[in-house]
DNA sequence: TTAATATATGTGGATATTCGTATATGTGGA
DNA sequence: TCCACATATACGAATATCCACATATATTAA
């Protein structure tokens, strides 16, 4: 994948929303990324269907449960950026809701 | 400026060009853009003003030419992208041939 | 002032992106 | 098998993006 292409992915707020949980997360299911974004279902699928087709995403199928994780395969300057966003402490700030929201969700249920 | 807005701006395969080029050679006139890239003088000053209007570069004139330049006041996550671009050896295949048409372009001119 | 060069922007059309809504598919339990 | 739940996708509409072409603006020199 080209870089433009790489951060054609990064370029929308759902998509790295998600990225960013995942990334941080290690694996985490449609639902949850749902509960943990406040967006519909349809949504989040798209975008996470986008990520998996050029290779940035994997998922997992666990009965009627998908998870999805990064694809630990990428070239070091994509997993550089992606290590740039989740460990930045200035962009925290920005994405810390959906890590709480998530949390939140995960303890309750489980 | 949110990542993913920034991550817009990098996700045009002409205005990441741009950028990859000013940052390594620090200070790039229209002109020498539109050569080494080898695009259309108001396809390279479009993209160059929607990369000022966001404040990841900024212009200098100089009599007749214009000169951009990335902004070194941005954020530390936005410069480690760009460091990481203008740095890392799996890339330079991909735009070194900008690299070098400007080199040429400059050493028969100046 | 006029011409030449360098750069910026207006306009319209083609294409791409994103979304909501509806529906399809897959899975497990009764 | 039938139903409920989780996820994926098809579709059309609204919007955004990118481009080529034409033109405007700025600067310098004559």
């Amino acid at each position: 994948m080209l870089p433009h292409q790489f951060f054609k992915m990064l370029s929308d707020e759902t998509r790295l929303r998600c990225l960013i949980l995942i990334a941080r997360e290690e694996r985490v299911s449609v639902g949850e990324l749902c509960a943990a974004l406040d967006q519909s279902q349809p949504k989040i699928s798209r975008h996470l269907a986008i990520l998996r087709q050029s290779g940035v995403l994997l998922d997992q199928r666990d009965g009627q449960w998908v998870y999805y994780l990064v694809n630990s395969e990428l070239p070091g300057w994509m997993r550089k950026v992606i290590a740039g966003l989740t460990a930045s402490n200035c962009l925290k700030a920005e994405y810390q809701q959906d890590i709480a929201n998530y949390q939140v969700a995960t303890s309750t249920s489980k």
